[in-house]
DNA sequence: GTTGAAAATGCGAAGTC
DNA sequence: GACTTCGCATTTTCAAC
């Protein structure tokens, strides 16, 4: 799907602010509500906006700890069973197979450094899982709302309008 | 500040589509839309909820490629001196101080291979790091929304309803 | 993409428990 | 103190242009 210079403004503020009326939007994009909303049922239909999400601040709900646990798995190990594996935890907020020694690095967000324990505990009983390395964050330096300053960089899927070099500044 | 069933059920409510209206959110939770919105205009005003946001598929905006780096730095580094550092980068999603062997993991994402690379570099060029250490994502496996299912393990603030060991279940 | 009108929703006041 | 109902302003939505 194209994406043009409106979509991407449409999309910043949303992502901005999801509960922003369609006249708001428009008016700091320069469209009527309606096309602002024609675009909005668009991109949601495309896929390119996949939902609206509140943001929540993770410790006022007594999320106080997280960490980063790299797995290391048996040669045969697919990562869909790996996927099976972690996502069955709602304390894993993230996983990925990566590149390097690990197999694979898992996020995860607990009440505090026992519970941390526990789950890691229970990944690491996962009879492909061979050995794990646990990071536990002391501070949290950065935390972009996913994809806040996407239009800033990014083209618009395969064409693309600046020179990837301009994402550099 | 204190958060009832009631409270926890309307943030999950709005983490999963934050454009629900008060009078969906309200039948779904057994309230009135006022009495809905009451609640979630004190949510914000405590920083429960911090604010909303777009879900955007970051493959849709060219975002194909992250990364993982970590950031070995000098003995005097700092955590305000790494996140001035990498907060500038609009490629990087999230850093935070670990323990373990390396003092910082930077979560970057980016066009493709070659811009990853670029940002690693940059960022490598920084005085106080030493040296860094990435892993390319090979595949996502997991991807919540930031706070998808808090409520059903986190106990609200200091109080908790429920003892740790229900959140394992 | 815009305008305009009908339906739905947001929002605050007043009243109830 | 918290919830509900009610009335009016705003917004959403969908037509026709």
């Amino acid at each position: 799907m194209e994406l043009d210079r409106l979509d991407r403004a449409i999309i910043a503020a949303l992502v901005e602010d999801a509960r922003q009326t369609y006249a708001e939007i428009g008016h700091h994009v320069g469209l009527s509500a309606s096309a602002v909303k024609r675009r909005v049922d668009r991109l949601r239909e495309t896929g390119v906006i996949t939902g609206f999400s509140a943001r929540v601040a993770p410790r006022a709900l007594g999320w106080t700890t997280e960490a980063y646990v790299e797995l290391f798995c048996q040669g045969k190990t697919k990562p869909s069973d790996i996927a099976l594996a972690v996502a069955k935890f709602p304390e894993v907020v993230a996983a990925a197979t990566i590149t390097g020694e690990a197999d694979a690095l898992v996020h995860i967000r607990a009440t505090d450094v026992r519970h941390v324990e526990r789950v890691i505990e229970r990944i690491a009983a996962e009879a492909f899982v061979v050995r794990t390395k646990s990071s536990i964050v002391l501070s949290r330096l950065v935390d972009e709302p996913p994809g806040a300053s996407l239009d800033e960089v990014a083209g618009a899927g395969q064409v693309r309008e600046t020179p990837p070099e301009a994402a550099l500044r």
